[in-house]
RNA sequence: GAGCCUGUAGCCUAGACUGGAUAGGGCACCAGCCUUCUAAGCUGGGGACCGAGGGUUCAAAUCCCUCCAGGCUCACCA
């Protein structure tokens, strides 16, 4: 039921179709209002008279049972019983597609995540990963075909400074079976450390990158590889536990020998062209600086990578949109990207998006890799289940080891992903363990808690959730949680819209802070049937949408904690 | 120097696209609430000249301009 309109239609015959209905800051003021002092030009009159004028014009109607004047503003009052029957109704209806929107044929392709091999993951991946997830389930419950692709870096120079370092400081050394990754990590902070000291190693390094384009050394390919493989499962397992699930995985090493056909293609149309021995494509016009496609011995850049890549994707996924889930410090290199396969003549330049997030850092400064300035993920994880742990335990000491396990593993990456999902996506964000293991207040637990408890009293109760009495459900409680409720739809719309989680977060923040109000004060389960039954159907569907709004972030919603 | 982003209480944050009725939350702090559905919760309290200054408007956190502060980026890393 879209109430705007409804309310449209009472006032068009009345002042003509120039105006504009908001939400009132307080629901008792009303469900919406009509501000009337646009009005005081053409009606030639104070905004307060105009608002008396025309409520003696007009009628409330089925759905609009009252319409009031405050001051200045026209305010009006939905029928509560129709909203209430109405929106609870929709919600047992579609389940967990309430909210969702219709089905179209728009294919999207997310790419998000886009670890290199042979570096560290560390928390400020976390970010980035997590966006990319919620928005694919964003986007696909708006109603796109979504694909989930990532693209990952296992060649190109930090490889070859990795397989340097290795060769040179650890050759031999079989990979430990624990701390597999900060020993992967540590090699790569080792080779740019030594190649600060004796900038000279550089030529090694260029060299090793050399054989590892033209795959001239075998048994280089074979370490390459051996060692590839090692951080990809290390990967893996991180996406297992951010729930984070790829359609499609794009490599570098996959686009290499394409980047470099295009560069050489864009030289010979004149697009590009040779610079101190390098191939670059001139952007200064756009104001776009210089891109540089291929170093001036040969080897592609992640410039010309970039071009093949979205060659690749359009022409062999028939994607109709590319968006591109990527850190800010790249707005300059994704300008120029997607400049140049204009000037290509890519058709699809116009289809491709840069959704820009800004990086985590730590209380002392930026995260890095290059420097191991940072916080790996499986030391952050640990960490953080350690402290769930105890949290559950304290609370559950009657709780089997696994059900406190799979409990703390839960909550901990809820409040780690949350964290990440809840600020806007331009704004950086400072990670720091002190507020990250904080499961009270504007958080992810917050979220779940709510959601558990619900479930909790589902669980004891008896009585079948059928035939309500909607009526009974009069408490203001019980009114600011249907409103909640009824909004859902308008917030995926939004969030979609905008490619931002963070309106799904806080939704999904104001309706559990808005349940907890009603649990405080009212019972669910009383001696009356009906008020019971009425009450069970409500947190049913509060269930479900908190479940909907947590999906969409890509957590779980716990039926215990 | 140029471009992009950010600036809301001690700290974190919503609201800015689409200007409206007392600027929402949270952390921390203070005072309360567990013989009744999970206190990871709730109630109350203090704490904000919405970075500064101009402008537009009946009305500005929101739009425009200038400035200040911070972050990121600007040729062979990704």
């Amino acid at each position: 039921m879209n109430f705007k309109l409804e309310i449209r239609k009472i006032l068009e015959p009345q002042i003509g179709k120039e105006f504009d209905i908001e939400i009132p800051p307080n629901p008792e003021m009303g469900d919406f209002a009509l501000p009337c002092f646009t009005l005081a030009k053409t009606f030639k009159k104070g905004p307060n008279e105009i608002a008396q004028d025309i409520l003696k014009k007009i009628r409330p109607t089925k759905y609009i049972s009252e319409i009031k004047v405050s001051g200045p503003y026209l305010n009006f009052f939905i029928n509560k019983s129709f909203l209430i029957k109405e929106t609870l109704q929709e919600i047992f209806k579609k389940k967990g597609r309430y909210g969702a929107h219709k089905k179209n044929k728009e294919r999207v392709m997310i790419e998000y995540s886009q670890a290199n091999t042979h570096k560290a993951f560390h928390v400020g991946h976390i970010r980035g990963t997590s966006l990319g997830e919620s928005l694919a389930r964003i986007l696909k419950f708006y109603g796109f075909s979504v694909v989930q692709a990532n693209y990952q870096g296992d060649t190109g120079a930090h490889v070859a400074k990795w397989l340097w370092a290795y060769l040179k400081y650890h050759k031999g050394e079989t990979p430990p079976k624990v701390n597999l990754e900060s020993w992967i990590a540590n090699i790569y902070v080792e080779a740019v450390k030594k190649l600060e000291e004796v900038p000279a190693f550089q030529e090694e390094v260029n060299k090793i990158n050399l054989h590892l384009e033209n795959k001239s050394d075998k048994s280089l390919i074979k370490l390459w590889s051996k060692t590839r493989k090692l951080s990809l499962i290390a990967f893996e397992k991180i996406y297992r536990d951010l729930g984070a699930h790829f359609d499609y995985y794009f490599f570098e090493r996959e686009v290499e020998k394409r980047g470099r056909e295009i560069a050489l293609e864009l030289l010979k149309k004149g697009i590009a062209e040779e610079s101190d021995g390098a191939v670059i494509i001139n952007l200064e016009k756009y104001s776009l600086g210089v891109w540089v496609l291929l170093r001036k011995d040969g080897t592609c850049l992640y410039s010309a990578k970039d071009l093949a890549l979205a060659e690749l994707k359009f022409k062999k996924y028939k994607i109709d949109r590319n968006l591109y889930v990527v850190g800010a410090a790249q707005s300059l290199h994704l300008k120029q990207l997607f400049k140049t396969l204009e000037l290509m003549g890519f058709k699809n330049a116009s289809k491709c998006y840069h959704l820009s997030f800004s990086e985590v850092r730590l209380p002392t400064g930026k995260m890095s890799s290059r420097t191991g300035q940072n916080v790996l993920y499986s030391d952050m994880k640990s960490t953080l289940i350690k402290y769930a742990l105890n949290q559950v335990k304290s609370r559950h000491e009657d709780w089997a080891e696994k059900k406190i396990n799979e409990s703390a593993n839960n909550i901990a990456i809820a409040a780690l992903k949350f964290n990440m999902l809840a600020p806007d996506n331009n704004k950086l964000i400072i990670f720091d363990y002190e507020k990250v293991l904080k499961f009270e207040g504007d958080t992810g637990p917050y979220v779940q808690y709510a959601h558990a408890r619900i479930c909790s009293i589902l669980k004891k109760s008896k009585l079948a959730i059928s035939n309500p009495k909607y009526k009974l459900l009069d408490t203001e409680e019980e009114s600011n949680l249907i409103r909640q409720l009824s909004i859902f739809p308008q917030i995926v719309l939004e969030a979609e819209r905008a490619y931002k989680p963070n309106i799904i977060a806080n939704y999904a923040l104001e309706l559990t802070r808005k349940f907890n109000k009603f649990y405080e004060l009212h019972k669910v389960l009383t001696d009356s049937e009906d008020l019971s039954r009425a009450r069970l159907v409500l947190i049913s569907a509060v269930k479900q949408v908190l479940a909907n709004s947590l999906y969409l972030l890509g957590i779980d919603a716990p039926s215990h904690m």
